[in-house]
DNA sequence: GTTAGGCTACTCGGATAGCCACTGTCCGAGTAAAGTGGG
DNA sequence: CCCACTTTACTCGGACAGTGGCTATCCGAGTAGCCTAAC
């Protein structure tokens, strides 16, 4: 029962991605430096992101990654699902079968009450997930906090923002 | 986002124990064989539900396992936490305050909403298996299947529950 | 027959190797922009 | 002055080592029961 540790350097830079302009984009580099991570390592995990989706990846100079839908379409169990995989935690391996003298396999058709009870725990879990969006997470509240982190936020999106050349 | 695969066999194993007597025990070597594992490695997930308080060991000949508590108050988390540790599955390590020119500390008393989104569904997913006891899923229902195993685990305790020779 | 002692065998307990996935890094393919020379 | 080509530099993309934790195993400590032998 552990998440890897790239979950919660994606959901951040999401969040990043969520503040800039339409056309926008932001490089890996700058999201790295921002948040004060590897720039090869995180490339990784915008890599899986871009592959499910959640990204979209904008080769060549003034490149870089941006949101692959609206942020109000993003939710946190996509990101999770993009990064751990769509597998569930707990795995039935049957072992109810394995003993010696199994009983006849017509009686194992359904699972077992213990994968229910399991499952059911991961739905709940997800389903908490799939409520909140980036976009709820981005919409800080007009606290002096919220305030502070947007408008750092703000000015570090003004520097590195990277937009198409006015054709 | 992975269980370690003891969680499986350390619940089954429960279900067998919580079938035996009060004074009854049995060893990692039958539970072992019943489902089909290996009995060294085993071992050390029982260990791990003993250090926990939900196992009592026995030591010596005619030892074993049983239950440290009464079924019903057993619940499912206990078990996942005995062995995946009570440590959240993901963990914040701030990399608000890891970048460039970062902001006063004074501004991160708080923990993200990041965070308490992802601790938020935790919190679902170990309240849904705190609901679950070990009494609750050995209480088969009255069907076919639920006769047929429960058959062979009591035909299983009956050869190899060890109890305290009558003085 | 009773009982104390020693012995045996069986159990749990902790310490020890092996393997897989996550972590961390690197270099190569592709592309848009800028520079440059000719028309 | 305008345009097309070349060069450049910057980006993402996938392939390559390092490490921590789960997986799997073994041998040692402890104890209840059993056997033996003396009383």
């Amino acid at each position: 029962m552990k998440l890897g540790d790239g979950v919660e350097q994606a959901i951040h830079c999401m969040l990043m991605l969520s503040g800039l302009s339409a056309d926008g984009a932001m490089p890996a580099t700058a999201l790295a430096e921002y948040h004060g991570l590897s720039p090869s390592y995180l490339l990784k995990h915008l890599q899986a992101l871009a592959g499910a989706g959640l990204l979209a990846s904008v080769p060549g100079p003034r490149g870089g990654y941006r949101l692959g839908r609206a942020a109000e379409k993003i939710s946190l169990l996509d990101v999770v699902v993009a990064l751990e995989g769509a597998a569930p935690a707990f795995r039935c391996s049957e072992i109810r079968q394995r003993g010696p003298d199994p009983l006849a396999a017509k009686f194992f058709a359904k699972p077992c009450g213990v994968t229910a009870a399991m499952l059911k725990a991961e739905r709940a879990y997800r389903d908490e997930l799939r409520k909140v969006s980036i976009a709820e997470l981005a919409g800080n509240p007009g606290t002096e906090l919220g305030n502070a982190i947007e408008g750092r936020s703000c000015a570090f999106r003004e520097r590195h923002e990277r937009r198409p050349a006015a054709r």
